[in-house]
RNA sequence: CGGGGUGUAGCGCAGCCCGGUUAGCGCACCUGGUUUGGGACCAGGGGGUCGCAGGUUCGAAUCCUGCUACCCCGACCA
């Protein structure tokens, strides 16, 4: 039992942590806040980002790159955008080491103290727009459809492996456009992008919205999100998507000229998912034996375990499943044969269920003599002896059948641990005792917000798009409210 | 950033209260052998600036001060 991990009933939190580490997702650097994404959890995260990149292509959108540095005069451009940011900025304010005086290592050398400071980019929407300045003179030159992959930098006081750490990578889609039309289009496109790849490929449902007045972006007119409930009944917001109408134009003073000839300010959205998606993913599935990937997303999707004695089995399992491998690797099946001889085959087992691999073959003399492989599926963990002729046929279809199983087992805990109220003792014991998703009534006002968040540390997730039009009473004022929206305590 | 806790071999911990041989245990690691269908066993072996920096003392893992990192709870946030 050398790398067991404690429960998710004991200690979710622990039973995150310790998951993140042991299977070799990332860990803890020496840099206060920051992470090492080891090699299996950057592969995941590869994964992510080669089916997001693909979507965004396919969706009119190209990459570029703009600089890590932002003048610290750009953040202050856009007044809620530096209020929102201010807090937890890292400043660039020299260029230049030298050696200490005491000849013991270096010191900041003062004579190279920057006139401007720059401020390590938090987001970049200030650096982006006022390139856009330069590039946008007319209606002809829009809209224009970037996104970056970046790191970015938020300081934050406390911090968690993946789900929020200092510097974390992600993308940020950076839009420009003629009509506000035109952009609040483009903002609900990619939030459709989101939503989808979150439940095609993370097997992850969401539920898509609004953001509150008080819970939107910096800068933002409207900010679109989607939201996941985790497995401890806790929300996770997996991505969101700004309509940030003329208001970074405006900062910028990023003017077009419209058919008509007139000049007008442009119409801007931005858009991001970063690696908090790898906690989301890790949270939303996984069990006490490990990680649970979706087929999709799985760095390696099949792995065979040899079972024998002597170099001779080891040599006529190898023969044996050598069309086996071909025939998976024709498929674009990813597979390893573990073949080392330092661990026992209980070991390795126990090892690749914690890392998640959704198919395990075991093959031994038994099965030589039979033509047979045991299969295995990490999800329900069930075994099942079959020809080994049948493996890479089966295998697809368990692949497909674990994608679509993860997801539904997801989706089931979600709407059990929706619940909708009506009061608000209601409220404040179904978030004690079941946490989970409540939908309930709200006025819409920004004070009843903040007071049920002070009283109850729930806030409201989203305004759901799907919401249905139902006339009733705000749980906490008792005023109107023609629809109910979603709260959760939130990560 | 506030309150609490922890930091001793790669990992998990004991020792600290009450200072005193050579700092110990489990897992992992190395060697040899027996094993191999759910985390093998036996024998032998290697590995430590006791988080960092000061201080007290004849003597510090142990006492004191400062710093740092992580964990839990709050405030803030993707």
């Amino acid at each position: 039992m050398a790398k067991s991990i404690p429960s998710r009933s004991e200690d979710y939190s622990l039973w995150y942590n310790e998951l993140v580490k042991k299977a070799d997702l990332a860990e803890h650097s020496d840099v206060r806040g920051c992470m090492v994404i080891k090699p299996y959890g950057y592969s995941i995260w590869e994964k992510m980002q080669q089916a997001l990149d693909k979507m965004f292509k396919e969706t009119g959108h190209v990459n570029a790159y703009f600089p890590l540095f932002v003048p610290k005069s750009f953040l202050a451009r856009e007044a809620s955008h530096v209020e929102g940011f201010a807090k937890e900025c890292a400043i660039v304010t020299h260029y230049r080491l030298k050696n200490s005086p005491d000849g013991k290592g270096v010191v900041v050398d003062p004579e190279s103290e920057l006139e401007e400071e720059l401020i390590v980019r938090p987001t970049s929407e200030t650096i982006i727009w006022n390139s856009y300045k330069k590039w946008i003179q007319s209606y002809r030159d829009l809209p224009i459809l970037i996104n970056q992959w970046a790191n970015v930098v938020r300081w934050e006081m406390r911090t968690r492996l993946f789900l929020r750490t200092a510097e974390f990578l992600w993308q940020e889609g950076h839009t420009a456009h003629a009509t506000a039309e035109e952009a609040v289009n483009e903002t609900l496109q990619m939030l459709d992008v989101y939503a989808d790849f979150a439940e095609n490929y993370m097997a992850l449902p969401v539920i898509k919205g609004k953001k509150s007045e008080g819970e939107k972006f910096p800068g933002a007119v409207d900010t679109y999100c989607i939201e996941a409930l985790m497995q401890d009944g806790k929300a996770l917001q997996a991505g969101t998507s700004h309509f940030l109408g003329q208001n970074f134009a405006k900062a910028f003073d990023v003017q077009f000229a419209t058919k008509e000839g007139k000049l007008d300010y442009v119409w801007g959205t931005s858009w991001g998912v970063s690696t908090r998606l790898m906690g989301a993913l890790i949270m939303a599935h996984s069990d006490d034996d490990g990680l649970i990937l979706p087929p999709k997303l799985a760095p390696l999707q099949v792995v065979i375990v040899p079972v024998f004695k002597n170099e001779e089995e080891l040599n006529a399992i190898r023969s044996s499943l050598e069309p086996v491998i071909q025939d998976y690797r024709k498929q674009n099946v990813t597979v390893k044969l573990d073949d080392r001889d330092t661990q026992k085959p209980g070991f390795k087992f126990a090892e690749w269920e914690l890392k998640g691999v959704p198919v395990r073959l075991t093959i031994g003399p038994r099965d030589l003599g039979q033509g047979t492989v045991e299969i295995a599926r990490r999800d329900t963990k069930e075994k099942q002896v079959i020809k080994i002729e049948q493996a890479v046929v089966d295998t697809l279809v368990l692949l497909e059948d674990m994608q679509k199983n993860i997801y539904r087992r997801a989706l089931e805990f979600r709407k059990q641990m929706t619940t909708q109220v009506d009061s608000f003792d209601q409220f404040k014991k179904v978030l004690d005792e079941k946490g989970g998703f409540i939908e309930a009534h709200w006025d819409g006002t920004t004070e009843t917000e903040a007071i049920i968040k002070e009283e109850t540390k729930a806030t409201i997730r989203c305004i759901p798009l799907d919401a249905k039009e139902e006339q009733g009473v705000c749980v906490y004022s008792g005023k109107p409210s023609n629809k109910r929206v979603l709260f959760a305590r939130a990560y």
